[in-house]
DNA sequence: TATGAATGAGGGTTCATTCAT
DNA sequence: AATGAATGAACCCTCATTCAT
């Protein structure tokens, strides 16, 4: 099952769904048009209205594209016995994969959802602490493995950990670069854990 | 030379500004309004334009204080002969104790500018792409001197590193949560730098 | 012939006339979309254009139901015999006897059309003064009988009269009062013709 | 202290107000347009935003004007020691004379709330029942003091009271007639008055 | 300096109507 | 006959900006 059919039940849905993609990521939650959203579709202004309730519904759907996958994920870590390191892999697979297919659908994510207190909504709000707190589930999982440092509350971890990622991700975006490769995917991702696990220091 | 020395050339300017500084973290950018913004500090809006040309200069006039702050940080670490772990420590010194006594100025900085390629003019992308290179230089600086890995990007780096650090300060904004002393920004500073440069593994 | 002998010439036709008749009555006309009218009669929107050319239509269709039923009494009553009280009395039966069967066809009538000069077009002032001028010959001739009193105009009487009914029937549509029983019918009929013509006053 | 100052505080505020009266007595409230009461007030769109907060406040603003007039007359009838006939011209007069020097306001009321139950928030019911029951109380105590006949409700004798008092009103509209003389207005008073107690019957 | 009245270009949303299937 | 996707003209309301006082 695509990602898509988790929402596009036509095509028409996913022509929509695709535009308001490209126009948010453009101009922002609140700067993006319908009528640019329409025009990008190629279609008349009245049908986005026959897909999808408003603006607000529209932008709902989106996010909740990235929320579903990203909660899959998680879901799979907490009963999962794989280390710490894997884990966090998992996570960095999703948002570098995703990128990889859907670069816009990250970017949203993190430049207007993931930093700005703007648009967090109660409901949004509510789905951010979820995804700081199953991260730092696997925080303190790790330290009490002993692979973690103990000397770090979890929940900084979890900061630094998602910053790093997110940063990352969202400064490729400023200077349009994108993954093309799937190998190249993976040597970041490489890089991402290995940073944050054994640190900067040489030696 | 206090920071508002540079731009408050009278009381209401000043006014003004801290204004729409909590208008802008409130609503961010595009959101926040000139009637907003005079209504908070208390003048009639009209006013507002006898002091700053538009919307747009009182925003840019907002950013180069942080961005003035920042690059006289930057340019002092060039010449400068300490450490890589020192020179970083400066700049996160100057994110922290900023947002200490400026916690919306950080605050807008992260979420609307470092991320939001929404706001991005040329002009603000050449500023960023500028505090981007000069911490590439201390990165490689660091490696040249053995200090750090060299098996990671320069570039890679400094996007982990700032990102680790926007990413703490974001987090801690949507909590709420403020530093009032002193000594929790410096221990907030050791827990950002020491996980930068020896990681989250233990031992 | 019943009275929707008239219209109806379809099940379907029915099914919508009586969906808009609901619909009109619940939000007025120009409020009444041809979506809830559809959805009420449930059938697809497409479908109402293929039974009335467009909005105007079906509503025109709908007030000369009313029309029809009431221009039928009124010519009935021209080359009539009996006296001027019985004469109103077919009138006011007319109303509240339409009001017992199809409430909303008289509620339509009385708050869209009656009083609103906003629905007025020329086709549906002419009926209007029709109605009026009919309900002067009336008047007039109970003057001339010497059953009416002569210092009031006949129009002068038509107004109060017919603006009485009118009135008993819209503020009973207020507190949703209907008509279940035909003797509740004939002694409204009786209390309003009797204060019309005797008056209010006691002895 | 006129009718006027109880609303406008500016001369814009009265162009609008008056405005608006024309507007909606032409189309009825909902299919007045803001950009049509601007037009006709002759100002920019947006400046009536400035004098009321919406549509609907606009509209209330208009009601108010009504309603305060006629419940100062009620308030007044409760208390006042003059016989039933005489109240219920106060009553009359109030119409007739604000339909004198406001005839948009009277014909909206009639049309508008009156009648349609479309336009009736239930703020605006209450207002209604209101109007109803004091009506009521004047009715009730004319039965008592043996002056009106006890064989009828008193709300059906306000129902035919206020039905053909508005009727009346609303028909003079429809044929654009206008009370130019306040003799005029006397005598119309007495017509309407004189029917109901006495009836339309000679003699 | 200071006020807030005044302007008008947008932008979100609704809904009658058409039309391909 | 029947469906509902598709269109686009309206219409409400916002808000940056200007300007007379």
């Amino acid at each position: 099952m695509t990602k898509e059919a988790k929402f596009a039940r036509t095509k028409k849905e996913k022509l929509i769904f695709d535009a308001a993609l490209k126009i948010i990521k453009e101009k922002g939650f609140h700067q993006a048009r319908m009528s640019d959203i329409a025009k990008e579709a190629g279609i008349s202004y009245g049908l986005v209205y026959h897909y999808f309730k408003n603006k607000e519904d529209l932008f709902e759907t989106i996010l909740n594209q990235w929320w579903g996958g990203l909660f899959d994920i998680l879901e799979g870590l907490r009963n999962s016995r794989t280390d710490v390191r894997e884990k966090l892999g998992k996570i960095v697979q999703y948002y570098l994969g995703t990128y990889h297919r859907y670069p816009e659908l990250v970017t949203i994510f993190i430049t207007e959802i993931s930093r700005s207190s703007t648009n967090l909504t109660p409901e949004r709000l509510k789905k951010f602490m979820k995804l700081m707190s199953r991260t730092d589930a696997v925080m303190t999982e790790g330290q009490k493995g002993g692979l973690l440092r103990k000397d770090v509350k979890p929940r900084y971890l979890t900061y630094i950990f998602l910053g790093a990622l997110e940063t990352f991700i969202s400064a490729m975006v400023l200077v349009d670069q994108s993954l093309t490769k799937d190998s190249q995917v993976g040597r970041l991702a490489d890089a991402i854990l290995d940073v944050f696990m054994n640190g900067a220091k040489s030696g």
